[in-house]
DNA sequence: CATGAAAATGGACTACAGTCCGTTTGAATG
DNA sequence: CATTCAAACGGACTGTAGTCCATTTTCATG
């Protein structure tokens, strides 16, 4: 009853997936993701435009696709692999170990991340991914901070790892005071306030 | 000394300035943001679009200019009005009071700032009121906070008041959600931390 | 292996942002 | 008022994202 839910990928689809992966990769790397067209990639790929947005939606969605391997890699290592990234260690630290790498892993690729973002409006809530690390802040947080409304300050606390934000960070003080930053930020918001009785 | 430092305007600039805010501001109210080109607002205005560019550098530059006025409206509340917005108040109360203002403001005309902030790359950073409520924040975060560093940190809590952000939060989770978590992100930030001598 | 329907293809087509440059206009000067 | 030239103008032009649909390919079935 398992298995095969997508009712499988044609032959050609499958080889021409792969021509045009691998062909974006190559212009991506040669000339910089902003300023490859998809009419390029098509071109390069030696497949029509048509088929490139049939299966990739938009250059968001490509940008997403190129990006899923490495993304797999940071997803296995929360789900499975050792404190305080994966499981084990407390929520307050698993927050700032998943902050702490997933800024690493947006700077690290940071002109696909901004594309599969930008793209198109609203791009970064829309891909599975974001969804994916939403749910696991927002199941941290609910732990370190039950007084707080977990899936909202999820999101609030994604926005400043966003490629756009964290790009802004690093060019204008350097990598090692963003990561600063939002290890401050994280930490800040992942400790229970002091109870403020009375007195405002 | 002081006074007309930029050499003055042409008549006829002026005039087709007004003429071009005008009908954007009308196309906009009629059709959205979104669906009106900068082709029609040309038409409607009576200007080339050689104009048009010319005088507002791209689309994010008319919504911000249509912005203007509101935006003013807001710094002179925040320079001169009364506090907790307004100087006089503690920096903690005024940082809270500021970003529950600013929300207001984002999510009173979400798709014009959103336009403003998305049209081209970076766009929201280069705007000269981030500017300004960057600069607010970072000299209040500064007095409220003197053990972080306050510029790159101001610029991650304005992340979360994004029109995309503040978009999405109210659209997911109402306007009243959405400002309780601002705040309480704001206020999290904007508390010292308690001291965590010695261990780890 | 023949067949036929669903899936995939490709490139012409549309719509839009933004540029370029020859022409027009405003206003400062004598 | 005539002259002059920098500033402003406008619309044709370019490059790109994304759509559409007539044609081709795959593969399950008999």
């Amino acid at each position: 009853m398992l298995g095969a839910q997508p009712p499988k990928e044609r032959a050609d689809a499958a080889r021409n997936r792969r021509k045009v992966l691998a062909a974006a990769a190559r212009l991506f790397a040669e000339k910089g993701v902003e300023s490859v067209s998809m009419d390029a990639v098509a071109a390069a790929a030696g497949v029509g435009k048509g088929t490139l947005f049939r299966r990739f939606g938009d250059k968001s969605g490509l940008a997403a696709a190129l990006l899923d391997e490495r993304e797999r890699d940071l997803q296995q290592r929360i789900l499975s692999g050792s404190p305080p990234l994966g499981p084990g260690a407390p929520a307050r630290d698993r927050l700032a170990a998943f902050f702490a790498a997933y800024l690493e892993y947006v700077l690290g690729h940071l002109d696909l991340v901004r594309m599969s973002e930008t793209a198109s409006p609203g791009a970064r809530f829309r891909i599975g991914a974001y969804r994916f690390w939403h749910r696991h802040v927002a199941i941290l947080l609910a732990e370190a901070r039950p007084d707080a409304d977990a899936e909202p300050l999820s999101h609030a606390l994604l926005a400043a790892v966003s490629a756009e934000v964290a790009g802004v960070l690093r060019a204008e003080y350097g990598a090692g005071r963003a990561a600063a930053t939002v290890t401050c930020l994280v930490e800040s918001v992942s400790h229970q306030p002091r109870v403020t009785h009375g007195r405002r």
